[in-house]
DNA sequence: CTCTCATTGATGCAACTGCATGTATATGCT
DNA sequence: AGCATATACATGCAGTTGCATCAATGAGAG
């Protein structure tokens, strides 16, 4: 009843197997993405700053606008574990670039609010994020394969 | 001299700035290559298996064929940091998935092969891998899509 | 209101990673 | 050969992450 045939050819019962095409795609994106990920925080640890995650962090903050963030909604732009944010705020503060602030609606939870210091070092980072994108990313594509790439990737958004 | 006209219009000095077309997406490709890392490597754990870098190592392993591979070449092909591949090999060979032989050639040097159960493992590892996927990535693309993905991520190799 | 279950966030511990460096062998120069 | 430098691999230490679990509060059912 679910069986089927597949690009490849062969024949399964509920999921489908991938293709050799699909397995080759899927491959690349793993090695790929790892490779320009490395790439551009070696870039950035080279030029003294913190980690991505901190840029990421600070970049969500400073668009939710002075009411700031609860951490869980953080967690969720961030696609991180939730004792990673937890840590990951832990650090953000002791630096000074967030401040944690009791939540008034929920007892339980807190606001995350981007300090002065923290966008002065989100402006810091940027030329040497931007120069890595450029460099290692960028560069090599047209805006065609921008915009393919950009198409593509979205459908795979949970 | 260097001076140019960027896609996004701006002016700039020896190096482009990324259009915004470029930064959508490369944050595309940072957050949907993270989740989709997470969600197989999860899936792989859910099924009681080890890691992916596991999978991969024994998979280079076994293509290596009975030469083996030194681990400086086992690094290459995997994009791992040195000291990295130093301990993932520790691990498998605690494992008894591969065996680690000194080279003749190099006395400095040492030969890794995969063994009986590595190869079992690779085999009892495949059917999880392949329906995570199958589930998470290729199930959501066709054909085309699959094959831009592989050449715009093929330009990006370094 | 009370009880139960869900949600928010933190944390101890073990495993893993990055960094710096160490040891041993190889290679190339004079 | 003798010496300097490069390559192959390992490892101590500190920082980070994953896992399990905890404490506190919220929210819904009766």
């Amino acid at each position: 009843m679910f069986a089927c045939i597949c690009q490849n050819g062969a024949v399964s019962g509920r999921v489908e197997e991938p293709s050799d095409e699909a397995f080759a795609a899927w491959a690349r994106v793993v090695r790929v993405s790892q490779s320009l990920m490395a790439r551009v925080e070696a870039d950035l640890k080279a030029a003294g700053h913190p980690p991505l995650s901190w840029y990421d962090a600070l970049l969500e903050l400073k668009r939710a606008g002075p009411d700031g963030l609860r951490p869980f909604q953080l967690q969720k732009k961030m696609l991180l574990a939730q004792y990673n944010i937890s840590r990951l705020i832990e650090r953000l503060v002791k630096n000074g670039y967030i401040q944690r602030l009791p939540s008034k609606e929920d007892k339980r939870g807190q606001v995350l609010k981007i300090t002065r210091s923290g966008r002065m070092m989100l402006r810091a980072m940027w030329p040497a994020y931007q120069t890595a994108i450029q460099t290692h990313f960028a560069a090599g594509l047209d805006s065609k394969d921008l915009q393919a790439l950009s198409r593509i990737l979205g459908k795979l958004r949970r």
